[in-house]
DNA sequence: TTGCGATATGAAGATGATCTTTATATCATG
DNA sequence: CATGATATAAAGATCATCTTCATATCGCAA
């Protein structure tokens, strides 16, 4: 599975949501877990390494926001745009591939 | 994301090759990697592991083939034929929120 | 005005899945 | 007889994720 599968979701994850807009590291936990119905979420724990290497990678722009609270909003760079379109694609691809065989006995 | 998703499509694919018939290790890895077109496949460092909790958990049964070869011959158990469906059916559930999320912008 | 829960981020340490390497052994083929 | 494919497994390394600790603001209620 050379690249680690979960990895990769996360990352999607993280740059679907900021496809719809800029947003900070909070908020896109809770469009996460709102938007996938509950099914995937982050630990905070999990969240800031990601959103840091988007940033180092140049896929994500953070900019820390003015106001008193301490809070860094992050939107999708072009390279980050290709990325997910990409990975969406590769992804849909690999999970085809995956219930062909894992459904392939009790349905279609 | 609770339960690591790598880790239960690893199970899940194993499960999946011994339901069509008994087969050992070498041949389950083997079989992954042509039904999946070569989306997925196992390092034996990888597998081995999974075989062996598999078979500890009761969900799948091993048993050392006579003849020269140091082989083992696993078959899937009723509780690794339930577990199989559950997880089938979970995958796909998360997998359709996912592509959701991803696939919104692009496409349908 | 004080405390609490939600918002907000991040570093550090623990856990654990996966990968790489090493080891062993059989079998078929040239 | 050597080599490559088959076959399994333990040991150690790597790295993603989770938990915990640390810090700080904001709004609300007592």
């Amino acid at each position: 599975m050379q690249v680690r599968l979960s990895k990769r979701i996360n990352e999607l994850l993280v740059l679907a949501v900021l496809e719809r807009g800029p947003a900070h590291g909070y908020q896109i936990a809770l469009s996460v877990e709102e938007r996938t119905g509950g099914a995937f979420s982050f630990q905070h724990g999990t969240l800031y390494p990601i959103l840091h290497r988007l940033e180092a990678e140049n896929r994500v722009r953070g900019e820390w926001g003015g106001g008193g609270r301490r809070r860094k909003t992050y939107e999708i760079t072009d390279a980050g745009r290709a990325d997910l379109e990409a990975g969406a694609d590769e992804l849909e691809r690999q999970f085809r591939a995956l219930m062909r065989l894992l459904g392939g006995t009790h349905a279609a």
